[in-house]
DNA sequence: ACCGTCATGTAATCGGTTACATGATTCT
DNA sequence: AGAATCATGTAACCGATTACATGACGGT
């Protein structure tokens, strides 16, 4: 591993452990649970052989404790602040594709109301855990944090509107006067 | 491959081949390049090793030519029309994540307004790209396709709004009564 | 008859996922 | 002390991507 064979995942921990370096890999799944894993999950083992590949590479500095859990704790080298920054700074070209399984079964001739009513719960309840997490504005003050749940807001609400226009199917379709209801109210919020 | 092994690109090349059998693998590309693959793509390689092996399983019916290009035809078998139904009967449960590396970097602490510049570029070319495909309408007339490219549309409208309110850095907010010009104006179409 | 590109693949590689495993802590 | 679950991994598998290959066909 010289160069460019870093994946995403690979940024993404090396993103992980400079935001709380020093840090183990159960602690990188601790965080990313609450955070980046909404919309980009890691699997807890590729974390721990990540940080080995990056420790490898000469990415990450590795050191282990000698007694009880034998731990290993992980911080940046220069060279792993060098290869984040330089993923950072590159702006992705072109657009990322959708890849989402309800719209494949959609176009490819499945029921549009089963598949709309199923997604319409799903996403308003996304929405909903977005919601939460932005009314505790605090801890996410003003950065890339929260403009990346801000997208996710937009995004769950744009779903939400979507798939409520396709629950009903379109047998009959109201004249152009016609007060429509196409708000996305949702019913009052299950509390767990 | 007994069931169950059948993966998400499985499905997608028995949709493709039930929409247009008897077909070769370069059949299937060459509609897909068209449809399905500006949202899920899938590399020519795939489309004929899942060939043989759906073949394989019982799903698909091969025939070869035996002179010339000795191309290798499909169609499905009752098994693989059982298969495909069942799938796309099924209403996926839960969101599918997002994963956008254009966002990933953006949650590390990517800058904002390269990024969002260079993705405000990509997502208008994208919108203009379903919008063409949207004014051809005939082709597409009302289906789980039409449907599908309601979603492109709808999607890249909302990432065009998200990014463009991301290019000019939030330094200064103007106060209320601002008529604040964030129209999702786009520049004269290109033509190629 | 030759040449480019069309069409049809094969093979190697590798990251990611799934399944399994085991010693530390904590709780009762 | 024993059970439960927390924490830390290992190993195998396998689909997807990448790189490479080669014979047909169409045009000049």
């Amino acid at each position: 591993m010289s160069t460019a064979n870093l994946t995403t995942t690979s940024h993404i921990v090396l993103g992980l452990v400079e935001f709380l370096q020093p840090a183990t890999p159960y602690d990188l799944e601790r965080i990313a649970k609450q955070s980046v894993m909404k919309f980009w999950s890691v699997p807890h083992t590729q974390l721990y052989s990540e940080c080995a590949r990056l420790a490898d590479g000469g990415y990450l500095d590795e050191e282990r404790e000698q007694d009880g859990r034998r731990r290993r704790t992980y911080r940046l080298t220069q060279a792993g602040r060098k290869a984040l920054e330089a993923w950072r700074v590159e702006p992705p070209r072109g657009v990322e594709q959708v890849r989402d399984t309800a719209l494949l079964k959609l176009f490819f001739g499945g029921d549009k109301a089963r598949i709309a009513a199923a997604q319409l719960e799903a996403h308003r309840s996304q929405l909903e855990a977005y919601e939460a997490l932005a009314a505790q504005a605090g801890d996410t003050p003003r950065g890339g944090r929260r403009a990346a749940l801000e997208y996710g807001l937009a995004y769950e609400r744009m779903s939400v509107d979507f798939w409520s226009k396709l629950v009903v199917p379109a047998t009959q379709r109201p004249g152009r006067g016609g007060a429509r209801d196409s708000s996305n109210r949702r019913p009052p919020a299950r509390r767990r």
